[in-house]
DNA sequence: CCAGAAAGGTTATATAGTAACATAACCACT
DNA sequence: AGTGGTTATGTTACTATATAACCTTTCTGG
């Protein structure tokens, strides 16, 4: 356990991180994919840090938690799992990992992303999501996924920044 | 002259580039920057291709073109400076550089990229950004820039392949 | 138990980006 | 023209991110 992110300081973090992976494993036997002990061990990590985890970083994490070495396929193969079953999202910008709040719908991903304690909050909006589609169909695309990466500053950050 | 992005089969590349490189030369006059030579050629390349190119693939370009071998930090720098002036975009999905074809005044980066023929099309809808604003500030956000990259078909890849 | 499939381990390599420092071109001023 | 500061580029080495290829282990259904 290290450092609290500011953004979260209020909340029960162990709660929540068992709150992510017991929704994981249920979605997991729910779809009958096995949800392995790397694989959660790696989704625990993600929810743990609760800010964005790049691959490497993680690597180490795993390294230093059980004594062999952990190798680059290991951890982008739980990484890659995580991600088609929606319980992680990559931040592109970043080149790094976060934890899906409610990963019981498959949908995009959209970030807010502090510039000041690196807090990802993902965006979750109907309406947004319409007139992205909207805007796209109007140029004649046909749409698959997008991804929207907003930068900034969270709430708690703004305060006595003027 | 390698081949032609589908996409812009109809248009006339050469004059394309051209109107590009010129706007670009009275934009750097202007606001007294030095589009010198290397950052011409960088930004000419990237017309030329059309489509989102990378850093090593810029490189490999310009090593062809100058008989002197290229190293990465000199494309980085080139690029660095053609994003500052709002020049180029970087496709963080793709890691790789396209060039912006309304560089007069900063904006965010939206993108329409095609998985078929690779194009990516700048989508450029005022109400998006509003929109996308005022998603970021019902949640308390304090934006300082966005990016969104949609993937699908282009119309032009869509004809034929319901 | 056994065969096939899925997951994970291992090694090597590909791809992307940066740090640090040296040199060259440009520009303003004498 | 000479000088010195500033900007741009060259060069080497390195860090960071991601994947290919192949092998071994573990799981699962019969
Ligand atoms: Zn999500
Ligand atoms: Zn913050
Ligand atoms: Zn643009
Ligand atoms: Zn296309």
């Amino acid at each position: 356990m290290t450092e609290r992110p500011l953004a979260c300081s209020q909340h029960n973090h162990d709660h929540c991180i068992d709150d992510a992976l017991s929704a994981a494993r249920t979605l997991c036997a729910e779809r009958g994919v096995r949800l392995t002990d790397l694989r959660e061990q790696v989704l625990a990590l993600i929810w743990d840090s609760h800010k964005p985890l790049g691959a490497y970083t993680l690597m180490e994490m795993l390294s230093e938690e059980s004594t062999r070495r952990v190798a680059p396929p290991t951890v982008y193969r739980a990484l890659d799992f995580l991600l088609e079953q929606g319980l992680i999202h990559r931040i592109n910008r970043l080149n790094a990992f976060v934890g899906c709040p409610s990963p019981e719908h498959q949908h995009h991903s959209h970030f807010l992303l502090c510039n000041d304690c690196g807090v990802a909050v993902e965006l979750e909006s109907d309406k947004l999501d319409k007139d992205i589609l909207s805007a796209a169909r109007n140029a004649g695309f046909s749409v698959e996924a997008h991804s929207l990466e907003v930068t900034g500053l969270c709430a708690r950050c703004q305060t006595g920044k003027v």
